[in-house]
DNA sequence: GATGAATGAGACTTCATTCAT
DNA sequence: TATGAATGAAGTCTCATTCAT
C-alpha cells in the first residue's frame, strides 16, 4: 500500500511544517529549537528526523512555501481594464489578505524570512524568486498601462513597481510589529496617495 | 597602561560596537558569535567583556544607536512651506541617505532589527520609540497641510503617515536584499506616484 | 528507549549524584568540574543536564542528602535508661558509623560542606537543619537526665549538647585529614573523658 | 638603601596577605578572585604579582601563617602542676581566644583551610605540622599526668589528646557557622564534662 | 614599582542530531 | 516508525596572569 504510506508521509511533513511555521513566526528561525517544534507538533525529535534531513531543511522548506499561486493571480489581474483597476485588484488580494487573523503569523514569518535572506544565499534565492515575479508582474501592468494610455509615459515602470512593492512590504512590517494596524484604513490611504488625491 | 582616559574607553567601546554592527548586519544578532566580534575587532573575548556586560547588552546598544537626531530633522522640516515640500525634504534626508555606501550595513542591520523586535520586547520598545516619533511627525505634517489647504481634507492623516513610512521601510528592505537598488530612481518614482502623476 | 520508567530516571539521578559525591568529596564543590563528574559517571555533559538543572542544583542536592532518618534514631535513644546510656547509644550510631570504609568519602564531603556553608546561605540553611535537630535532641536527653537525677543539675544542658556535638565533628575532621584515625580508640577515649575517668 | 626596601617589601606582602585573608575567610579560597584581593588591598593586579608568584602561593602562605608561637605556649603549659591545670591553661589560650571579635575571620578561615587540606597535599602538610605539634604536646601532658598520678593510668594518651583537640575544632566549627556561639559557656561546659561532673 | 587592559584557557551550559529499543 | 536519552561540538562568559606604559 504505497499510496497510503505516501499520503501519510505527506501529512506528517505537513504537520511538522505547520508546527515549525508556528514556532518560527513566534521566535525566529534560530531561536526556535528542535524541541520547540517537537512540542508544537506533539512528536519526538527522532520522528521529525524521519521526515526532514535537518533543521536547515525545515527552514528552507518554510521559506519556499505557499508562493506558487502568485502567477495565476497575476494572470487574472492582467485581464482587467486599466492599470489602476489591476493594481487595486492586486491590493485586494495581496494586501487585504494580510488583515485576516490567520495571516498574523505569516506576517511575522515573512519578517523573519527577510532577515534570513541576508545571511543565507539559498534562502535569498528562494525568496527572490517570487518577489521578482511580483515585481515583473507589476512592471508589466504599468507598462501595459503606458501603452494603453492610462499610465503616464514618463513613469519609470520598474521603479514604480518597486514603489508598489514597498507599499505592501512596509505594511507587512507595521502589521508584524503592531497587530492593531488597521489594514483597511491603510489600503484606503494608499489608494488616495497613489491617486494623487492627498497632496494637491 | 596606567592612565587610560575616558576617551580611550569610549574609543574602545566604539571599536567593539562597530565590529559588532558589522557582524550583526552580516549575520544577524544570534548567528553572530562573540568570537566573530573578537576577530572583527581584533580583540580577545576577555577584552570585550571589559567594555560590555554581555552580548545582549551589545545587541541592545546597537538597537538604540544613532536615532536621537531625528527630532531636529523634523523640526527643520516643519518650517517648510507645503506638506509636499516638507515630505520631499524628509525624503532627501531619510531616504536618499540610504544610498550612501556606508549605509549598506545599516540597512541590513535595520532588517535584522525588525526581526529581533518580534521576539524581544525590549528591542521592540527601543525600535518603536523612534518609529513612533517619525510617524507622529509625518502625521503632524499632513495635518498641518490639511489646515493650510495643501493636503486633502478627506485624507486619513495617521494612515497617510503610515503609507509614507512604508515607502521608506520598503526601500530599506529592497536595498538590503539587492544592493544594486537605485535609490534615486526609487525616490523619483515615489515622488511621481505620490503626486498622482503616474496613474492618471 | 521508548519506555523509560521512573525507576530508570531515579537510578540515573542516583548514578550521577554518586559520581558527584565522589568528586566533591575528593576535590571540593568548586574545584570539581562538570567534566570530572561526567568522567566519574561515564556520561556526557549533555546527559547530566537531562537530570539536573545545573551544577548548583547538584551541590544543593548533595548537601541535603541522607539526613532524614536522624529523628528516628533520636526517638529510639530517648527510650533508653540513663542519659549516659542514651548518649553512648548515639555515639555507637553517629560516631562509630564514621569508621566504615564507605563513610570515608562522606566524612570528606562533610568537611567540604562545612566550608560551603560559610559562603552559601542556602547550604547553611540546609546544613543547619539537621545540626539543630541533633543539638536539640542531645539537649533534651541531658535535660531528661537532669530530671531523672543522672545528670548534674548545674550542667548547662545546651552547651553540654554542643560539647557532645563537637566531639563528633572533631572526629569527622581528624578522620578526613587522616584516614588511619582509629575510631574505636577515639570513642573509647571519649567515653573515659566524659565519664570523668581520665582527669582525676 | 636595601634595608628600607626590604621593610617596604615586607609591609606590602603583609598588606596583601591581610587582604587575602579577609577575602578568603569571607568567600573561601577558590571563590575569591585576584580582583577581590586587589580591591581589598587597594592595589592593582600587577602590583600583587610583584610580591606573590601566584594565587596558589598566597593560599599556601595563608595556610602556614601565624602558627609558630604554639611551641612556646606549650612549653609554658608544661610547667604547670597537674594535667588538668595545664589543659585548662591551654583552653584559656587556644579556646577562649576564639571568642575575641578579631578572631571571627580566623575561625572562618580555619574551616576553609580544613577543606583545602583535603585536596591540596601541600596545604595538608602545612596544616598537619602545627596540628601534630599540638597533639603531641597534649599527649605529653597527659602522659606526664599519668606519671604524676593525676591522670588515670588506663587512659589512651594519644586518643585522649585527640579528644581534647576535637573539643577545640568542634567549637571552631560551631563558632564559624553561628557567630553567636558563647565561647565562655562552651568552655565551662567542656570543663564540667571532662571533669566527670556532668554524667554521674 | 605600579597600573590595569589584554590575553586565552577553561568553566558551565545548550542543542542539533543519532541510535538502541 | 516512534521514542527520547545520549552525544559532543560550540557558545557565552570568567579569571589568573602578563606586559606595555
Amino acid at each position: 500500500m504505497p499510496k497510503v504510506t505516501e499520503e501519510h508521509v505527506e501529512a506528517r511533513r505537513r504537520q511538522i511544517l505547520d508546527a515549525a511555521l508556528a514556532c518560527f513566526s513566534r521566535n525566529g528561525f534560530h531561536q526556535t529549537t528542535i524541541n520547540d517544534i517537537c512540542e508544537e507538533a506533539n512528536l519526538s525529535a527522532g520522528a521529525i528526523y524521519n521526515y526532514f534531513e535537518s533543521k536547515d531543511s525545515m527552514i528552507a522548506e518554510c521559506c519556499t512555501h505557499g508562493q506558487t499561486e502568485i502567477g495565476e493571480v497575476f494572470d487574472g489581474a492582467q485581464m482587467l481594464g486599466t492599470a489602476r483597476e489591476a493594481i487595486e485588484k492586486l491590493a485586494e488580494v495581496f494586501i487585504m489578505g494580510i488583515a485576516s487573523p490567520e495571516e498574523q503569523s505569516a506576517t511575522r514569518l515573512e519578517v523573519q524570512l527577510w532577515s534570513e535572506t541576508l545571511r543565507n544565499p539559498d534562502v535569498l534565492q528562494a525568496a527572490m524568486g517570487p518577489r521578482s515575479q511580483v515585481l515583473a508582474g507589476l512592471q508589466s501592468i504599468v507598462e501595459r498601462g503606458q501603452r494603453n494610455g492610462d499610465v503616464s509615459g514618463v513613469a519609470d515602470a520598474e521603479y514604480v513597481a518597486r514603489v508598489l512593492m514597498a507599499l505592501r512590504d512596509g505594511l507587512v512590517l507595521q502589521q508584524s510589529m503592531d497587530p492593531d494596524t488597521d489594514v483597511s484604513r491603510y489600503v484606503a490611504a494608499m489608494k488616495q496617495v497613489t491617486a494623487g488625491a492627498v497632496f494637491t
